[in-house]
DNA sequence: GAATTAACATACAGGCTGTATGTATGCAAG
DNA sequence: CTTGCATACATACAGCCTGTATGTTAATTC
């Protein structure tokens, strides 16, 4: 008769192997080229506990989603934990750099907006990083009413999105972040 | 004994109904939610039919796709004939008017850049609109280098699909308008 | 320690995709 | 004008995947 484990302990572990496992994958093949067969295979475990702890594949991908935000949030905090514009500056450096592990781009900018759906996405990134742009954008135009103040900050992480995309898709980062850089400027007068 | 249409017709047609009917589905529920039968059966064809005039269901998106971006074109272009700033603001009036299409959004800025990819939807839009955002940035910044050229263009497309999806998704479009316009006119300082 | 419940594993039903095969008609050559 | 081939499909099939229903074992509760 083996021991198990505490039920809290083997339900954690279990939970992490399947995100573990599904992180990966989704991140090499993305969401509709990886099946919950393949998860459990690299999780060591059977669809059975795949469907015993999440409701079903997409919640699997939203777990995925959530846990990658959650990691890109620490490093950009890591290194950018301030307030001011200097630890702006720093974060959008910082986010650059964490967005540059491969396929997370096209995870959290292209895919779970696609298969989650845009207003669960933004809840999520609200969660998270998204009010630290919503701060500068008011510090940068105090005079503006909140609903262009929401606008501008959800328009400028589009930009931040685009350029993050075609980064990952070949282009030179050079001139991207410069012309960021030049729209946000103009943005700033 | 029925007589048949010469076989070119019969072929245009039969692709026609089958992009027809992808195309209202693709709409309304997206690529992941319809099937091949559902799309055959509004097309009053078999799915014989449809692997004979496609490879397979994403080349059925694809052509969805490609009509998509034609009909947005030539709306814009009929709208807006021109080349010069006046025609671009009306240009961008257009596509925004183009976009409120319901799902139209969703399905070329959000699905269609997850199901075909980046790269390929560049490439659907550079043969189409896309020349014209690069001309103006030309004109309005005539000093820039290339690289950068491409990617300022990029990037106010990038605000343009941003604000489309959010006003899809419920947003009030003023702001974003109101926003998009304070940055192109700057840019063209 | 008996009953209950949590955490899975197994088995199953249905649907969908892509392919292989069959068929009827258009079309072209002689 | 008929004979042979190609086109434009329709039908049939195999395999996979998803989600659910049911079974099993050990932890937990009373």
């Amino acid at each position: 008769m083996q021991e198990r484990k505490p039920n809290a302990e083997r339900r954690a572990e279990t939970r992490a192997a399947l995100i573990g496992a599904a992180r990966a994958l989704f991140l090499e093949k993305g969401f509709a080229d990886t099946g919950t067969p393949e998860i459990v295979r690299h999780a060591g475990v059977t669809r059975g506990a795949l469907y015993h702890h999440f409701e079903d594949k997409t919640a699997v991908f939203a777990a995925v989603i959530a846990a990658e935000a959650n990691a890109v949030q620490a490093d950009v905090e890591a290194a950018a934990p301030g307030r001011d514009r200097e630890a702006l500056l720093d974060g959008a450096t910082a986010w650059f750099e964490a967005m540059r592990q491969p396929g997370r781009a096209r995870l959290l900018l292209l895919e779970g907006p696609a298969v989650l759906g845009i207003s669960e996405m933004r809840r999520i990134d609200r969660e998270r990083g998204g009010a630290g742009l919503r701060e500068a954008m008011i510090s940068a135009r105090p005079d503006t009413d909140e609903a262009e103040i929401e606008a501008l900050a959800d328009l400028v992480s589009a930009l931040f999105d685009r350029a993050a995309l075609a980064i990952e898709d070949g282009a030179e980062p050079g001139a991207y972040h410069a012309s960021i850089r030049r729209i946000i400027i103009t943005l700033g007068q």
